[in-house]
DNA sequence: TAGGTTGTGCGAAACGTTTCGACAACCGTA
DNA sequence: TACGGTTGTCGAAACGTTTCGCACAACCTA
């Protein structure tokens, strides 16, 4: 690789000054800079990373955190780094990918020790984390992708669930549903003070409140079965409940079994909406679920995006919220107008082969791309069009 | 933060001694080394990386080059980043990720010229990729996730199609299927040469012929609706095929929509197999599919830890091949004694109401996790214990 | 006792940048 | 003519390592 050397050489000039001219940093004559450029596209010259980062203590890296990949880490999670990486990219940062050990504290003391990045993008932020705190007091900059309890002058991007769930209220109660009823992510995650899981379901209480309708929550089922279990209790307490948004991808899998197996429709006889999965998983349920999509992509971005920011100069803190967007699928419908028949319960239906004889399931996948709302402030009342 | 020559000054030796001691590159007397250790350990010493890496032309950092989310982009392809960047990490070395842009070999000269990174490690690498061939021109370092038509003596890590299809196959002939259809990922994908559609419809019929059961390809949906259409195609064409491969999750939803149409049922009248999507996926279908998991952390981890054991030394070339993991899901059965009565074709029921008295569509979800087999050369011919 | 062999440590150079003080040449002005 | 100011360039130092030749002592061997 031809050095800086190299083209002073040639151009006849001063290292210092082929530095001057190729960096702009201090005038230089016209002509010269000519020739410098010149000569350092001919020798296809670039800069050493390296040694511009020694000396100038910036290294134009940033490194993205990522824990060690739980249950629930789907796709969703996956693109905060490939968002991340792409704004980086776009402002001339790299992005270092820095898998988190069982000591996320140890691991980031080693990282930021090491001189090589220039700044710290934390995901899966918790209520109580405590990398924000040391890195701080340690005087890394960084920025977080979620937030903590008190996120104070921190730069962060975190989903706006009170606008997500506003719009989840107003979508199921413009449909006409006067009942919702909310499941969680599964009790570990809301015990471990998940962000997301202890706002959603302030905001979702909250909004239906404002809403003017009735809503029911406590609900945390972490999988297939419990998600079964718990639309089970759902419907023996609140047999009035006509809208259910559901957080977890593997509970939904349940509730839509335990829907069949009452004999109910989906949308017909339940509304049912996917909170904060991709419309990529919600394509694969039948029917296509409505969704609340997490803007992932975009808070890797912005998290990035003011990193950078951040790194350039002072400024008062970003911190930005995001909607979820709705994707409205196939899993929306107005209520029926007297509430659904209950099929006299059969206690545990799990073994029984079912009866063989089965109508069609009709409804062929669809052919024309899912509407898509823009996030709104006040997102109207909708009806389905389609 | 505190330097070489800090450490040096404390513990009252030269810098060039504590560098010797710490790295043992060459002999330090036990007692000076001991100190200087101490010393180290006091200031909380980290070497910097930077001027390291100037010096020694060796960073630590691998680049993962990973191309802008196309369509069919999932949770899969993303493991693969996490896999590198965890296997990088136990070596003491650091991850990359690169975002591919419209020019993939531009975008390779910067990044190598920049000398930040030791190697680079390719993904989704097509079989005619114009890449391998320019990073060996360039003497930089690298290895494969995937391969090219010819990979020569290059290092990859890939999918072990044969074995897979090979496994696939005798799950099903175990389970008494005398023939198998297979659908391919999406036209355009397969007209791209993407290596897995290519070798996995090449390995399907060579393992179906081997094994001596029917089969059909030539099927390539990319979307629920092409998927819908294929399977259509597919009974009409051959009404003896009772078991089905299917590449795409879109295309699976949408051969289940039709299967449903039908009046079939799964796996009673089809055994339906997904391949090469996440198990994660298939547990969102219902009933949940019997899946080909491909090891793609694994893929992962392998090109990493190949492309660093190519950094440390000379040796032969690795080329690893990893065959999926057969998840047995509730798709799959024995054929019935006789082939399912089809219906009276009804023409295009997409838009028609379905009428609303419907039997429980029952089968709850399971509480047992679900059986996984572990690669095998030879697959014993199983049947569903569950 | 001289000469070689270890064992141990030192100092300087080098990696490729950026930064900064010095300086030469030139301008206009007093 | 002399002088302060401007413009363009240079050389050297510095960033924090690694590497390498060399010095010096202590020890062994002939």
């Amino acid at each position: 690789m031809s050095s800086l050397r190299d083209v002073a050489e040639r151009a006849q000039v001063a290292v210092s000054t082929v530095s001057a001219a190729l960096n702009g940093t201090r005038p230089v004559a016209a002509a010269t800079k000519r020739r410098i450029e010149q000569v350092a596209a001919e020798l296809g010259y670039r800069p050493n990373l390296l040694a511009r980062g020694l000396q100038s203590k910036r290294t134009r890296i940033l490194a993205l955190l990522f824990p060690a990949p739980r249950s629930g880490f789907g796709l969703t999670e996956m693109q905060f780094a490939t968002g991340a990486a792409e704004a980086a990219s776009e402002l001339g940062y790299h992005l270092l990918l820095s898998p988190e050990n069982a000591d996320p504290i140890e691991e980031l003391r080693h990282l930021t020790g090491l001189g090589l990045v220039d700044g710290v993008l934390l995901m899966e932020v918790g209520l109580d984390d405590e990398r924000p705190e040391f890195l701080s007091a340690a005087g890394v900059p960084f920025s977080m992708i979620g937030r903590t309890r008190e996120p104070g002058s921190i730069d962060y991007a975190d989903i706006d669930f009170a606008a997500t769930a506003k719009a989840a209220v107003a979508h199921v109660s413009g449909l006409g549903h006067r009942k919702l009823a909310f499941f969680n992510l599964s009790t570990d995650t809301y015990a471990a003070q998940y962000g997301p899981a202890i706002r959603a379901e302030a905001e979702f209480a909250e909004a239906a409140h404002a809403a003017g309708i009735g809503y029911v929550d406590d609900f945390r089922p972490g999988s297939a079965e419990e998600g079964r279990q718990a639309f089970e209790d759902l419907v023996t307490a609140h047999p009035d409940v006509t809208a259910l948004a559901v957080m977890d991808d593997h509970a939904a899998v349940g509730v839509i079994a335990a829907v069949a197996a009452r004999g109910w429709r989906i949308p017909e006889d339940l509304t049912l909406l996917l909170v904060l999965s991709s419309a990529r998983v919600a394509e694969m349920f039948h029917p296509r679920l409505t969704t609340l999509e997490p803007p992932s992509a975009e808070l890797g971005r912005l998290g990035a995006r003011m990193l950078i920011d951040r790194l350039l100069g002072e400024g008062p803190p970003q911190q930005r919220l995001v909607p979820c967007r709705l994707v409205i699928g196939d899993s929306s419908a107005p209520p029926r107008a007297e509430p659904p028949r209950e099929k006299p319960p059969h206690e545990e239906p799990a073994r029984e082969e079912p009866p063989h004889e089965e109508p069609p399931h009709e409804e062929p996948p669809h052919e024309e791309p899912p509407r898509e709302e823009p996030p709104l402030e006040e997102p109207p009342h909708e009806k389905r069009t389609v």
